[in-house]
DNA sequence: ACCTGAACACCGTTCAAGT
DNA sequence: ACCTGAACACCGTTCAAGT
């Protein structure tokens, strides 16, 4: 008969995925410089070094942490929308994950990961593509753009500007035209024509020749 | 009468120019975790408290780095070529520094550099697709999105994979398809197709309908 | 102005020990 | 199996002092 553990009141038991959201709570209150397994374990209420019992050491936990960042993207079920549409709703998510959480989404570009978690998505974008009647080698390479796209688009919206430093230099005439439509309001209709390039190119390219 | 300093066998003195390059070079060897201030001093015959004369504090001089690096792109001589010529080959250079500084890189895309060499860099970007005849609102698009592609493509590139760690996933039918296509030797044609997409877009928007 | 040397408040990680 | 506590070899940065 398996014993019901004890009603506590005490913290619920190390996990990794406990252990994982919990840095990324801290990295969102602090940044990645403020995540420190002392820290972290106090804040888990446990010494620094259990910790290590759920993970080797801290890239590997700053991997878990990267891990849980891509379990927040969604990729719309097989059946129910048309794979553009599916992949659209991809790259829209993720880059609402990485703008609720500015200073981890690094860990995503920094780091290959092959969780299986990461690997299971890199399958099912995999699988629209050839939905979309492509040819592995061409699934490959609208992979490899969509996702530059999509993580150089997110990583240049996160990255913080240096914290003060020499005077920065006087802007010139065509950056002083161009800056009001790159400030924080406009980036969403940047990054929506961006997509709408690439997902243009694409479905023109389904259309037309099959070699160019 | 200015004193001229004695020819000495002493290391040369100290600057900002030198100090990063040292830093970009340690970095090349030992990765960004192997940069500290004790070690870069050591490394230029100082003590590490030195280099606080020409740097606030260790940001600062990774954003030097950063800098040093945006130094490398090369981007031709207005009256040289074509505009579009012109963008392309700034790309290729961009990518091609990265390649040459793996474990520098990430110090680009993870802080927004402001220094008069990215600004002045930023203002010839958006000079060429002024040549093109874009408005600056559409220079500003493209010029995020080529900047996204470009940034994203070589830290997709750059990035290490993850050292050890639980059992990889093991890989579907998709990836096992596709994954030939993204080999070392295959990323060159990857990019330049990417690019290709991106100019064949940007080529079609110069001589189409003003506003879509 | 430029650099040193000691000190402070931290790090990640090891190891042996507890339960 | 899971966690503690002390210890080791480092960090970035401060401060007062040297020249």
């Amino acid at each position: 008969m398996k014993r019901i553990p004890a009603p506590s009141r005490a913290r619920p038991a190390l996990t990794r995925e406990r252990i994982a959201a919990t840095a990324l709570a801290l990295i969102d209150e602090a940044g990645l410089d403020g995540l420190s397994m002392r820290v972290l374990g106090n804040r888990l209420g446990v010494e620094a070094m259990a910790l290590y019992h759920h993970f080797p050491d801290k890239h590997q936990l700053l991997d878990a942490v990267g891990d849980a960042l891509v379990a927040q993207w969604e990729l719309p079920a097989r059946g129910t929308r048309p794979p553009l549409a599916r992949l659209r709703h991809l790259v829209r998510s993720g880059r609402a994950s990485a703008l609720r959480h500015p200073q981890a989404f690094a860990l995503v570009t920094s780091r290959r990961l092959n969780t299986p978690r990461s690997m299971e998505m890199l399958e099912r974008v995999l699988e629209a593509f050839a939905d979309l009647g492509l040819e592995p080698g061409e699934s490959a390479r609208w992979l490899s753009l969509m996702g530059a796209f999509a993580s150089g688009h997110a990583m240049a919206e996160v990255a913080p500007g240096s914290p003060g430093g020499q005077p920065d230099a006087l802007p010139g005439p065509y950056w002083q035209a161009a800056a009001p439509h790159l400030q924080p309001d406009q980036l969403d209709a940047v990054f929506e024509s961006g997509l709408e390039v690439l997902f243009d190119a694409l479905a023109a390219r389904l259309i037309g020749p099959p070699t160019r």
